[in-house]
DNA sequence: TCAAAAGTGTTAGATTTACACCCATGA
DNA sequence: TCATGGGTGTAAATCTAACACTTTTGA
């Protein structure tokens, strides 16, 4: 008998905040469920980690059988093991959050999944402790917004700033000043002024911006 | 078969970065293996989820085996997972840092759990992904402790404003200047002065300070 | 008497916040 | 022509950071 049989065994599963963004609003993906227990109940979308991957990997295995999607930008949220969490069996589960752009995520995937979009403001009633990870997950993601540019992986490569200070605002909760903002992200190297002029949202017409990646790593190496 | 019965059970084990506060020095508690796989290495101590029990459970319980304390100020880091993490067989840790105060702790305790506190800054070579764990716990405690004044957990309930300064200098990595943190002390209403004197750590001797909770929890509750 | 730690305010600079008007365009 | 969103600068207030000397006392 080794040091490790004497102890038991669980099930341990991940289990995803998607944000996404979309009508000025931060939204976030959850479904019906479709098994039991919990048959019917909304629930964040999730999968089980297998004996031969790691958490991270059967997370963004768990984010591309929903979006078809790599590389999503990733991070865990933290590990929710309360006795009796699952109502089935006792389930440890990982949460991770991802961010998205709508626009990436090929809709069909979405209805096949049986998965809406729905805004954070309004959540309805979820699954066992998800409503807990959910709530986590939108603290992590303000405090990361804050001090990593990480909002443009919820646009479009190109967007316009008050696409970009709608998404802050969206995050933060609140109202942001438009000449306030605009020179804080001006003061942000990394984000790229183009010749570009997107005229969907306004008659006039904004310029688009980029986020330069690049940019970014240098200015941020600097600080090390 | 049920749904679950598809997938695979794994071992799940807490890890605990217990900090504490000693000679002007933040330090861990860890302590050679004794047992295999990784026997006589440095390690974080830790134990293994048993089927009755939440994780944070667990966590509590590992650390009141190890110190006799209850009700330690604990936070989880974060959940670690690569498969091959553990040289033995697939096991999920999940850590959880812990604060305490150096002299509540029974040094005999200690040393029967063949345990050492190592200064932060001279952590040997550690088992597994302990490392990891230490340096996000460290990174978790240090914005922490920025937000929230936890740092009076780290020192006994009578402590002076140079003790109290040089944790948050071990905490941060830096000197702090003497005048200014005591200008940001002065402000917080829920450091209180006492009349009593430390002679202690100086002929002159310093004002002894204490934390009040209640000051502290309705200065917040003021803030929602 | 002197070494060692305790205690105490002020000022310059940086950062943050509040605030209002003109521009370009399509309908 | 006018309604709509795009774009721009300044000043006050707040916060942060830098800085040096006096006090007390035990050895």
């Amino acid at each position: 008998m080794t040091y490790y049989s004497q102890h038991s065994k669980v099930w341990v599963s991940v289990d995803c905040i998607i944000f996404g963004f979309d009508e000025g609003k931060l939204k976030i993906l959850i479904g019906r469920r479709q098994m039991d227990p919990g048959r019917g109940e909304w629930s964040l979308y999730g999968g089980f980690v297998s004996a031969d991957e790691g958490i991270d990997e059967a997370a963004s295995r768990t984010l591309y059988e929903l979006t078809g999607l790599r590389n999503i930008f990733m991070r865990q949220v933290g590990a929710f093991g309360s006795v009796d969490r699952d109502p089935g069996e006792r389930v440890i589960s990982i949460a991770y959050y991802a961010l998205i752009n709508v626009k990436d995520y090929d809709d069909r995937l979405r209805q096949e999944h049986h998965l809406e979009w729905v805004d954070v403001n309004a959540i309805p009633l979820l699954y066992s402790d998800h409503k807990e990870m959910v709530a986590k997950a939108r603290k992590m993601m303000k405090e990361k917004i804050k001090h990593e540019p990480v909002g443009f992986r919820l646009l479009p490569s190109l967007f316009t700033l008050t696409q970009l200070q709608r998404l802050y605002e969206a995050v933060n909760g609140e109202e942001l000043d438009k000449r306030n903002f605009r020179k804080r992200i001006k003061d942000m190297d990394f984000i790229e002024k183009t010749e570009l002029i997107d005229k969907t949202g306004s008659k006039r017409g904004a310029y688009l911006y980029r986020f330069n990646s690049k940019a970014y790593n240098e200015e941020t190496n600097f600080r090390l």
